[in-house]
DNA sequence: AACACTTTTTAAAAATTTTTATTAAGTTTT
DNA sequence: AAAACTTAATAAAAATTTTTAAAAAGTGTT
């Protein structure tokens, strides 16, 4: 698979039509990718290249083993196509989620099944260079593990929390340096094209390629944990802003002279409708001696976290169901106006606070329905996310794939 | 220029070569459009042909009157390549601008300049069927006496206030009809492609293609006049929305508890941050006996309208200055909201509340600094608009030429 | 001012793609 | 069940594009 994944220097060599036959047969590649088994016929009429060029294309990966016959298409009327599809071990993609808490490594095939041990490590994310040296060892030994080719790893895909600008491999928050990028120092430790990307835009990809965002062209993805991420699918792509920093909605001011928030600022978001706000709420209530079976958690040594609050209201709670209506209420003011400006086709919920459910999602609409414009409104769908908790690493192997098969 | 506008139907009986041919040429007509005289060399390059291959175009469009040589191009040591560009009459574009109470008209050349008389009539904007024959009426005597060749009229573009789906060429505010929508119905009149849009996306267009957003990749453009336009260029592109309505900035709930806007919800941002707000300030502060020059102005029979408070304020009156600082402050806050969300690498400041250029600035500037994150607000600079009251008309004509030359 | 070097333009040759035609393989209708 | 009709795959012919080469037109340096 060298010509997906070293091109720039190569391709300086080759005249005009290699270039243009070289990127025919990635568009291939890509098309089938991302779509599944075509025939000859629609990949002639997608890529609007004649039959016999896209067939000449097609011989060629099958005898390089690219591509295989995968059965025949229907027809409505006339003889059945052949379909080819891309060989599930034409290549892999090192995908690697880094939570706050734990690490999470495994090798993905072209159908995305992970084709190695799924590691879960536990390791608490701070701002220590030894951490990259320590990721890369668990990553290769993964892959030693897997006994797959490494000449068909075509790279990496990394998200992680932070301020991140994706086209220049920089975390700003975690790992910070403008020249050694975190991306170039994983790079020269994989040998491998190496992508960075924050993971509220790693889940947003994975909602997109993966989940309830196929298909669509404009999705915003929420995720409501302690705080509340967003990411956005704009006219089909990831919309990463001009130096990668777009979406952050968790820290907007909604509140006026509200409480301090964790970022330095005042009345952001966060501070009331996430599950930083849910905790807060929640002891507040105990404190004042409101009646749940929260108190009675916390006496058994339970930690107070988001997770804790909503499985109380899912096993029937009436306080933690009504500071989830509370919360819901102010994140529908938020996504109010996330509507009025985007105009979005569907937006989706993630996060273990997006597991209330229908708790979270009744407060919102009555939020929408207060806070936004009628007409609007009613352009936009809401529904919880259910890629569950490997979206992140989904996103991630995403990223490369996007980025090998980019223009 | 019949290639330029009648395809859909013609096309369809031609070959697969001779449709490229037909693209191909109507692509480097859009590059000289858009980026004035250039070479053959440069022409190839940009739309990846071979020198030959647009050589051959070039001289066809040469001898259809469409392209001129225009003197030489600079060379670094070498021979000087023929420019070629458009020929000014190669087509006219019709803008209409539709304002609440003015209704403009004018004729475009290839260079955006007005070849006709520039109709600023006096027009109550009214859900009145009779207004679009009276617009057509004044438009059709324009196009007569202008003495212009109708075949070389590519195209009308209109702009106008109200919630508006270009696509489908329906104003939900003015003139609604989902089957003879509002394009249609002027298409019948004028017999040629007429694109509406929202008046705020137009003026986004003009900043984009002729104003401070040129060349740029994420802008937004805010026009604060009675309320806060918004629109948005995302991508090198005008975003809209999934269907049409994104960037109603104006009526996000920024404010808890917060006066009755005129849209019928509470808490707008257009309650405390737009022309409506400064002058309920004005009237709140005249009441309670505040010394100023505006109330001189009141008795005087001057009407209390933004423009007014602005003069005042330009002219030195302190309280004009500090209630626009109030206003712009609380600008400022919705501008931080907008800079977490989109990143943007520009946002351009319009209408006539911006006229009072640093009484506004310097308070939205404070109301970043207070509520953005600093590594976010330093990637965008705030700007005033220098296109002026023309730039409605001018995003329209725009319109017509982004949708004529689409892919 | 001549020479060496660049770049554009034109022309002819080579290569590639598209068209057209033909054969193969199925579907649907009578 | 056969005939008529569709659609796919393949092969040869036609057309177009790209490549290569050479001439034309400048620029800059010695």
């Amino acid at each position: 698979m060298n010509f997906l994944i070293e091109p720039k220097n190569r391709l300086k060599t080759l005249s005009n039509v290699e270039k243009k036959k070289h990127l025919l047969k990635r568009r291939i590649v890509r098309y089938l990718y991302f779509h599944g088994p075509k025939s000859a016929a629609e990949i002639s009429k997608k890529l609007k290249s004649s039959i016999p060029t896209i067939s000449s294309i097609i011989n060629e990966l099958l005898s390089l083993d690219v591509i295989i016959e995968q059965g025949q298409g229907n027809s409505s009327g006339g003889r059945r196509p052949n379909l080819y599809g891309l060989q599930d071990d034409v290549f892999y993609i090192l995908g690697i989620d880094i939570g706050w808490f734990t690490t999470k490594i495994a090798i993905f095939n072209t159908k995305l099944e992970s084709v190695s041990e799924f590691i879960n490590h536990p390791l608490l994310l701070k701002d220590d260079n030894r951490l990259i040296h320590e990721i890369y060892d668990l990553a290769n030994k993964l892959i030693d593990k897997s006994g797959i080719d490494r000449n068909k790893l075509i790279g990496v895909g990394i998200d992680m929390p932070g301020l991140i600008d994706a086209e220049k491999g920089i975390n700003y928050t975690y790992f910070y340096d403008e020249e050694n990028t975190l991306a170039k120092r994983f790079e020269d430790l994989f040998e491998l094209p190496v992508f960075i990307e924050n993971d509220a835009n790693a889940r947003t990809l994975a909602e997109y390629r993966y989940g309830l965002a196929k298909g669509t062209k404009n999705t915003l993805v929420l995720h409501v944990g302690w705080g509340v991420g967003l990411g956005m699918i704009i006219n089909k792509e990831l919309y990463r802003g001009s130096s990668g920093f777009a979406g952050e909605f968790s820290h907007i001011p909604l509140v006026e002279n509200g409480l301090l928030c964790k970022c330095g600022k005042q009345g952001c978001l966060e501070t009331v409708a996430s599950g930083t706000a849910l905790v807060r709420l929640a002891k507040e209530g105990i404190h004042q001696g409101k009646h749940s079976t929260l108190s009675e958690k916390i006496e058994k040594g339970q930690e107070l976290i988001p997770k804790t609050i909503i499985e109380a209201a899912n096993e029937g709670d009436q306080f933690a169901i009504s500071i989830i209506a509370k919360v819901g209420f102010e994140l529908g003011k938020g996504i109010a106006a996330l509507i009025q400006l985007f105009n979005p086709e569907l937006i989706i919920l993630g996060g273990r606070v997006a597991e209330a459910n229908q708790y979270l999602l009744t407060p919102i609409e009555q939020a929408l329905n207060h806070y936004s414009i009628p007409k609007l409104r009613n352009q936009s769908k809401i529904k919880i996310s259910k890629l569950g908790t490997n979206a992140n690493i989904l996103g991630a192997v995403a990223m490369v794939s996007e980025n090998i098969f980019e223009k």
